[in-house]
DNA sequence: CGTCTATTTGAATGTACTCAAAAGCGGTGG
DNA sequence: CCACCGCTTTTGAGTACATTCAAATAGACG
């Protein structure tokens, strides 16, 4: 049997059978995706969910001024999408590129809604993934309201450091809210 | 039969018969919270997790220089805790407050997981509920770096006019990330 | 090798903070 | 019911943080 990243994914929070296994291979659909392609456009609807096989991706979000902010970065093991649009049927707020070439496995919303009905302990891994993705969500609230940049900087490469390899100093700078000229100044102090 | 607000809350997403009903309302504990009361303190581990009946709290975080961020605004139908200490079992960083006299239904952490095993729709319940909480968060993260104190102090009053009754200019502030004096000025330059 | 983009540097400007002081407001006790 | 106390909010001056704009340098990639 082939061996996914992604079984090891959702064995971290749920174990299942040989023949729900076999089910759930039967589902999933994998996307070989080249460097910079956009995998889901800001303003379209999200119709899916993804998962990194490997490689690595970039969720952003441009605005009226032409602005970018990164507000995602995911490499192996991870999950990504625009949630917002996906669960709710609106226009994404986020566009997605790969970075690197990617293998992704990819999940539209029926088919995860049919996943749910059929293994039901599906939706405890999900539950347990939406909770750890909160957390993660919360803890970087507080972090950009109450570290200066610098620190956000320094607690950004230690708590990513397989991440900060894949990314240019521009996207770090929007990942943190702040302008690539003013990181610059700031790893120049740090120096 | 009581008319709790936690059950028009749960049946957003699941519906319950009576028996599971009857199960559920035998393991609810109410607790009455007078105001300015501490539920939760920095540094213990979250034990419980509440659900807001009626009242409002506030959830922070004090820093080493003694610089308050506030990291979540809770009034009735909203649960509350401070899941990262929770989940894991670590010191919170989270303080919780109560603004006014309230009533919350406290879940502790074993009787939660016993909840699920008995009930395992309540695994849907809470995947909905923390998908929801990651969006809202993921949503606060791009407000918090793509926006300026301005658009995110009109954007927090248009969004949460029932909040913003009982919350003082500072906590408003602290939730902003901003100090009071700099959103007081901000106010002035709107008006 | 040449082109395109990322990164650095610096000057000028605007945003936000610190500190201090005054004004406003709500709760409490006499 | 009023006076006082403590906390919040406002105001202003001075400083630090962060942006904009422009230009130079460095790197990546075909």
């Amino acid at each position: 049997m082939k061996e996914y990243q992604i079984f090891k994914n959702i064995q971290k929070h749920i174990s299942l059978s040989n023949t729900e296994r076999e089910f759930f291979i039967s589902i999933l659909i994998e996307k070989d995706i080249a460097k910079k392609e956009i995998v889901l456009e800001q303003g379209s609807v999200s119709s899916k969910l993804y998962f990194v096989e490997f490689g690595s991706l970039r969720a952003f979000n441009v605005n009226e001024e032409g602005r970018e902010s990164t507000i995602m970065l995911a490499v192996q093991d991870w999950w990504i999408t625009d949630m917002y649009s996906f669960v709710n049927k609106k226009p994404a707020l986020l566009s997605i590129e790969t970075l690197e070439v990617s293998r992704l496995i990819e999940f539209d919303f029926i088919m995860l809604e049919k996943l749910y009905k059929r293994l039901p302990k599906f939706e405890r891994f999900f539950r347990i993934l939406f909770q750890n993705a909160y957390i993660r969500e919360q803890l970087r609230v507080l972090d950009n309201i109450s570290f200066t940049t610098e620190q956000r900087y320094t607690r950004f490469i230690d708590k990513y450091p397989q991440i900060v390899k894949k990314v240019t100093q521009k996207q770090i700078a929007s990942y943190l809210g702040v302008t690539p000229e003013f990181l610059s100044s700031v790893k120049k102090k740090l120096s």
